[in-house]
DNA sequence: CAAAAAGCGAGAGCACTGCTCACATTTCTC
DNA sequence: GAGAAATGTGAGCAGTGCTCTCGCTTTTTG
């Protein structure tokens, strides 16, 4: 089965990567350099092509792994709370997840949701892998929904459309205003990942977790919403 | 006074960092090509150099003049609000156009907001021109602090330091609440802007115009919170 | 089992990059 | 007008992604 070649050519493969996401994180995506990975290999340049057909594709690889592994992440993080039902346990466990992994690898964070290398359009197998993080958080809207918690908010009619799309989309049964509240958070969790990370709160902020946590808890409390029958759901 | 050097000196300092633009608008920061550049102006390249000592160096000149022209824009935005106690519109106007100065200068928004370029640290001097675009919107909150808006937000500990802090760097009377209110309105506002224009909405939404609206609006009542002796600002 | 095919690494080469340096020319200043 | 400062030239260094040809080795096929 396994010739040598085979075997040969997958250990080769994951070298590479190895090395790659090295250098991304010391040189950041920019300076992913093909024949420096060679020359840690100790191979010549042009062998490296036998891999990967170009820095792109090499590129896209690497964000594949990224995405899976970030989805990876957030899935044991939000799998950790125990009570099912604790909606905000689990959105408060599932962004902490996003948080730490971007902390802890902030080059391939920035890789997945920094600016876009320019020239690159990732291709479509990217997709799946990038959608993984965001079913953890969408499930937990639907099971919300399920549980019976309801928001009232204005939806605009610009994007009704929109949510209905991503309703069936998604498989989700979470109403307009349930999409509309997840999406503002995402952005909101999102926004703050980025700005610490990206140095924006130098001079601003000395315990950007407390930041990132406040803004956790403020549209986790939105996300909650009511509970028809139930007390309001208190508690920060 | 002004002798030929001189003019010649300001004028070719400007056509670079016009063609600079120029360049970055299509190729983004990463394929900033100071051959390119010089080229296009036909010189040799080494002759850039006496303009400016190495590519970082016009990099941070393009932040540093795209910091400034952001903010401009934001504070033409702000101040077409005739009635400047309707703070509410003076917050849409202020986050309408950073998103659509974002929009219409996509590379330059990357280079501010986006992945920092590996290897390179913004000077001091670039920091006046960031902050001039939040001032307009620290203002909004300070004015809304002395027409007695208030809010009924957490405060978690950790974060105290950082808001007394921020109060008197800011020079401002806002409180506590409304200072973390503003930082969140701040976060969420600029992930919308970033997963927009790093692409993160395709597949997701077809009208991101609409969801930055909503992700406004939302942020929009919060800030409003109760003007103590008015009627309560109805509530999301 | 031998021949053909496919995989793989080496090495040279192309066009590009940022940047440095010695040199000539032009402009400013004393 | 002489010296100093500013400016452009052109060669050169070290690096990049990528292509191509050439051998060698493993795998597949008749």
């Amino acid at each position: 089965m396994t010739g040598v070649r085979e075997r040969a050519r997958v250990a080769t493969t994951a070298e590479i990567m190895r090395l790659a996401r090295g250098q991304l994180a010391v040189e950041g995506a920019a300076g992913l350099s093909l024949r420096a990975i060679a020359r840690d290999l100790g191979m010549v340049s042009s062998a490296i092509y036998r891999y990967f057909a170009s820095r792109d594709e090499l590129l896209t690889a690497l964000i594949i792994d990224a995405y899976d592994r970030l989805g990876a992440a957030v899935e044991d993080g939000e799998r950790s709370v125990r009570r099912r039902t604790d909606f905000l346990a689990r959105w408060r466990h599932a962004t902490h997840a996003m948080r730490q992994w971007a902390m802890d690898h902030p080059a391939e964070w920035a890789l997945l949701f920094g600016t876009p290398v320019p020239g690159y359009a990732a291709p479509q197998d990217t997709i799946p892998p990038a959608t993984r993080y965001t079913v953890v958080l969408v499930t937990i809207l639907t099971d919300m929904s399920a549980a019976g918690h309801r928001h009232d908010v204005a939806v605009p009619k610009a994007i009704r459309a929109d949510l209905s799309r991503l309703r069936s989309q998604l498989g989700t049964d979470a109403g307009d205003t349930s999409l509309l509240i997840g999406l503002a958070a995402w952005s909101a969790v999102m926004g703050a990942i980025n700005l610490e990370l990206f140095g924006h709160l130098h001079n601003v902020v000395e315990e950007p977790g407390a930041l990132f946590d406040a803004v956790v808890e403020q549209h986790g409390r939105t996300i909650m919403g009511t509970v028809p029958g139930g007390e309001p759901s208190e508690r920060a």
